[in-house]
Parts: C-alpha cells; structure tokens; sequence
DNA sequence: ATGCTTTGCTGCCACGTTGT
DNA sequence: ACAACGTGGCAGCAAAGCAT
C-alpha cells in the first residue's frame, strides 16, 4: 500500500490520509492529476505536491533511502510488498554482552537462501552482504540487533528501511517475544532447535568455544537460521493485518 | 485582514518490554 | 540480570483553513 501512503508526508496525519481516500483519491498519481480538488489538511500545499513527486520518483528508482526517512520505524510495514525482494531478514547472536565484540552469529535470510557469518570464519562479510539490500526485517531489531551491530560496525550507515516486527505485531494485537507469537501463529519449529532460546545459543557459543564442539555451533545455527526464515512469514502476516486495520479504521472495507 | 478552529508536531516523562 | 529502546499520554506550539 505505499502508493496510497500519504501520512510520510510532514503535515499530514492519520486523519488527513482517510480523508484523503474516502474523497476517493487512491494513490500518488491521481493525487498530482487533481490536485486542487482535494484538501491536503493543515499540510503546506506546495510541500506536499513536491512529496508526492518525490514519492513517485523514489519508488521509481528504488531509491530507499527516501522511504526510510519519510516512513519511520512505526510506518515501515508499508514498503514491505514494494520492497520485498531486495529485502533480507535479519538475527544475530551474542556471547552475553551487549558490546560490539560480543557478536557470534549473523544470520542473513533473502527470501531464498540462508547465511551465517561466523565470529572468527567469515563476519566482516557482513559489509558488503548488507549493503546490498534496500530492507532489514528483524524482531525487535530497533532494541538490540541493530545498535549492537552498530557497534561492531561503525563505519556501517544502516539506511535500510528497517521493519522492526516486535512493535509492528503489537500493534495488530500480537504481543511477547518472538516464540511466544510463532506458538500463536501456529509456526512450528524442528525438533532439534524447539525450545532453545536466545541464551541457550550463548551457551552453545561458549561450548563451541571453550572444547571446539562443531556440533554446538551446527546447533546454535540451525537454531539461527529458524529465526530469521520465520522473519518472512511473520512479515507477511504483519503487513496482512495492519493492512486491513488501517483501512478499517479510516472507515473503507475490504471488499 | 483577523481571529477561531483544526490538525499535527515536538518534547517530556514514566513505564513496559525485549533480546542474549 | 542487564541495557536499550519504543510507547503512550499529555501539554504546549505552529501552521493552515475557514468564516467573518
């Protein structure tokens, strides 16, 4: 629903967008093509029209950097359709710490394939591989993931759009950490990561370290690659839903 | 032109929540 | 247990629309 997003826009809010769409103007484009027909709120008329070009051009262009500007963490969800497949889910995990230097894993899920880059094998990778994408989709991503690997990284200029699930789910009424709401969701995990946590892949870390246990760290994988590769389901079920809520709420229905 | 109203923004605070 | 961050409510403010 990016085109039809017009709360990006400084001076328009939620109330001016429904306005918006019950007068019937459904995305940017007609939005330019009758532009004085429609009442833009209390926005700066020459600001918004500007916005819009910009808009239309951005998404144009794939620019992002636009977007994750404009949109914000709490609007993110939008851009997923448009920007799925240059988008990339997103988990580390740590050895305890919350400093920079105590990230173990990164797990890089596209959509298609699974990474992991590895403390001491293959992390500085990590670079070139993000760079590529134009979304990070994490679970509380805003909260630990990221500043962390901001730490780690810090010539790294995150300008990714980031969907964060953890707040985003709340908002559709799916609260708790991200097992709790895969249980809901009826997400089944494998028999051999069911039921591990976040510290019980620090543990696996620590054992891999200390006796150079393989299968440790085969494990603290596998446990990883779950939770980035049901990162895309709860995307999709993320943007279904507040999709709909956000219609319903500026009173239009899904037909 | 003027003043009232609407709308949204910003800053502030305490609070709650999550990850490993 | 720890650190870090978003959230929500609230108040005050600024800008534009609208009626007079």
């Amino acid at each position: 629903m990016l085109r039809q997003t017009f709360l990006h826009i400084a001076g328009i809010g939620q109330e001016t967008e429904a306005a918006l769409w019950k007068e019937g103007c459904n995305d940017w484009e007609h939005l330019l093509d009758n532009f004085n027909r429609f009442s833009v709120g209390a926005a700066d008329r020459e600001f918004v029209r500007r916005q819009i070009k910009s808009s239309i051009r951005s998404l144009e262009t794939r620019n992002h950097q636009f977007f994750t500007k404009s949109l914000g963490l709490k609007e993110a969800w939008r851009a997923f359709p448009d920007f799925r497949e240059s988008c990339v889910y997103l988990d580390i995990e740590t050895d305890g710490g919350q400093s920079g230097s105590s990230i173990t894993t990164v797990g890089l899920f596209d959509g298609k394939d699974y990474t992991c880059l590895v403390r001491g094998h293959d992390l500085e990778n990590f670079r070139d591989i993000i760079s590529r994408y134009s979304m990070i989709v994490t679970f509380f991503g805003s909260g630990f993931d990221l500043p962390v690997l901001q730490k780690r990284f810090q010539d790294i200029k995150f300008d990714q759009i980031h969907l964060d699930l953890c707040p985003t789910l709340r908002r559709v009424g799916l609260k708790g950490g991200l097992k709790k709401i895969e249980k809901e969701l009826s997400i089944a995990r494998g028999e051999e990561t069911d039921g591990l946590n976040g510290y019980d892949a620090v543990l696996l870390w620590r054992r891999y370290e200390r006796l150079g246990d393989e299968s440790a760290l085969e494990r603290l994988i596998a446990y990883n690659r779950e939770d980035v590769v049901n990162l895309e389901r709860l995307a999709e079920i993320a943007y279904e839903r507040l999709h709909e809520d956000t219609l319903r709420r500026a009173g239009l229905f899904l037909a």
